[in-house]
This record gives C-alpha cells, sequence and structure tokens, in this order.
DNA sequence: TAACGGTGGTTGAACTCTCAACACCAGCGG
DNA sequence: CCGCTGGTGTTGAGAGTTCAACCACCGTTA
C-alpha cells in the first residue's frame, strides 16, 4: 500500500482547477438560492425531481435517490419543507414501511418562483463562459465521472461480503 | 425581468451531468477522508495551503482566500484544528488585528498520513476514468468557470456602490 | 487628537449534514 | 407460526456551515 501514484505537476494543476471552479461554483449557486429563495440547493433539487415525476409524488426512497442524498438527509429536509407547507408525507399502498412525499401547491409556486433566478445563474457561470465543444466534453466527463463512482460501489458490493459497503450517496 | 433563458433539453441533459458527477464525486471524497483521517476535506485543503507557504504559516485572510472558505468558517475550522494541536495561531508582526496560523509538527504528520488515501482516491477517480484530451478540457473548463466567477465579483463591485456585493467565497 | 470609514477576525445562534442506532415491516425458511 | 434476514425510513447527537452582528485596529481626514 506504500506505492502510492502521486500527481504530476501538471496533473495537480488540472486537479486545482477542477477542485476551486466546482467549490466556488456551488459556493456561489447555494448562496444564490438561500438568498433569493431562502432554501438550500439540495432542498431545490429535491422539489426539482418531485416536480417531474408522476402526478408529483415519489417514494422516499427513490426521491433519495434521484435528489442525491442519503436516506438520512432526506428526512431531515422532507421535514422542513413539509413545515413549509411545500411537500407532503402519505403512507404507501402496498407496503407499510413505505412514504410516498407529495410537492403541494405551495411547494409548486415555490419552485416556479426560485426557478428563474437558479437558471439564470447557471446560464450566466456555466452555458456563456464555456464554448460548444467544451459543453459536450463536459457532458462527457460528468458521465465518466459518475460511471466510476458507480462500478466501484460494484465491485466493492461484488468483493465485499461483510455488508456495510458505504456507497449511498 | 421576465425573459429568463431557459435551458435546452440538451442544456438541461449537460448540466445534470455536470451536477451528478459533482455532488457524487464531493460527497465521496468527503466521506473518504473522513473515515481514513476524521476531517473534512475543507480541513484538509487548510493543512495543504498551509504546508505549502513560507514557514508553513499564513495570514488568515491569506489562507481564507487560498483555502476557499469564508472568514468564518475559518475562524471555526482553525479553532477545531487548534483544538487537535494540527496549528497554532499567533499575532501578526506589524498589524496587531491580524493573525497567522501556523502548522504544526502534529498537523504536518496529520497531513502525511491523511495523503496518500486522498491522492489514490482523486486518481482512480479522475484521472483513471479521463481521457488526456478530456483532462485537458477539464483544465480550460475549471479555468473558464473560474474566471466567470471572478469577473461577476469585479462587475458587482464596479457597478455597486452600495457596499455589500456578497463576493467572498 | 479625535472622528470615521474600512479591514481583520471572532462569536453565537440557527440551520444543515453525517453517523450510528433504532423501530418497523416484508419476505422467506423452518 | 416463529424467527431471521434485509429493506424502509426515522431519530438524536455531534459536527460543520452560514449569517448577522460585533469588537478591535488601521489609515485617513479634519
Amino acid at each position: 500500500m506504500d506505492d502510492v501514484r502521486w500527481l504530476s505537476a501538471e496533473e495537480q494543476e488540472i486537479w486545482r482547477a477542477y477542485l476551486s471552479a466546482t467549490v466556488a461554483f456551488s459556493a456561489h449557486i447555494d448562496r444564490q438560492m438561500r438568498q433569493d429563495s431562502g432554501m438550500p440547493m439540495a432542498y431545490y433539487e429535491i422539489l426539482v425531481r418531485l416536480s417531474e415525476a408522476p402526478h408529483r409524488r415519489l417514494r422516499m426512497s427513490e426521491l433519495a435517490d434521484v435528489s442525491l442524498s442519503s436516506r438520512s438527509r432526506l428526512s431531515h429536509a422532507v421535514a422542513a419543507l413539509e413545515r413549509n407547507g411545500w411537500v407532503e408525507r402519505r403512507p404507501a399502498d402496498g407496503d407499510r414501511r413505505g412514504w410516498v412525499c407529495a410537492l403541494t401547491e405551495d411547494g409548486y409556486a415555490a419552485l416556479a418562483a426560485a426557478a428563474p433566478g437558479h437558471v439564470t445563474t447557471v446560464r450566466e457561470h456555466i452555458f456563456d463562459v464555456l464554448t460548444p465543444e467544451q459543453l459536450q466534453s463536459l457532458r462527457d466527463i460528468g458521465e465518466a465521472i459518475s460511471a466510476g463512482l458507480r462500478t466501484e460501489c460494484a465491485a466493492a458490493r461484488a468483493e465485499d461480503e461483510a455488508g456495510a459497503d458505504a456507497c449511498d450517496s
């Protein structure tokens, strides 16, 4: 385990460029969302995914998967959103363990109010500063990284029969 | 302000690819750092920047800038790192307002212990899954996004004489 | 020297996230 | 019918972040 493949000087520059941009931009977009709409980006993502689901409702576990959050985080987040009157929790029919989370009219209105500012921020800082070629490359890069994370989870699950494989988001 | 330039279907796919990858990867690398070294990525970044500074020490404000964190966050973080014995705070000479933060030997040892696992994770999920062309593109993309964020700050400062321009990281 | 706006840094409260239990139920095998 | 394993979702405590004051000090100006 001592033969670490350290980063070359050029690799370090690439890694720093990636890290700086993603950290700074995610901070920027999160701050924009909090200031203009009073919720963090993670909550906005939950509302978006709900709004795109059939009947604007989703099982908690599915909602956790698509909104890129852990189950525990989703539980806390939905509790907060419910206090705002933006979502409702109802028992799932057919499985007395499960719950479905449904977007309310107020929640949809809050989402509609938040969307313009969010989209404008994304356009200004991503689509307006990158060339079409860079955007295509960005898609490929994102998919490659996501695929790499998924295959690591699969590999960990396969070779690790002792459970607890730490691969939830 | 009603003419929002919404995202096309293809733009939405690109944005989703970017968002999924960055959120999932940052969660992954943060979890790796917490499990293996007991500190979040933000703290590791602080130690790294300190270790690269002359005499392994830096003014608080400079440290905040290079480690991509707000002043408040850095204050709390350095307080925690100081409790671990990994950094020390000393008054800055020449300016009785300021403080310099210095990496201790224990802090350097903690950084050296954390680095291999961190670098391995970065290599496996970035450099091993992307082509040389994609890596070059990733650097350009990161620099373009960072530049866009900086120019927005400059523009906001220029046209906004009422102060409070919200451009700290 | 006294006032004053600007900078450096801290603090505390509220909020969000993570982690490790925990409760509950489904499905299956004895 | 009971136990057992696994999946669903929640809870509470602790850690980390944000935001809005706040204090102390600098440099400038009157």
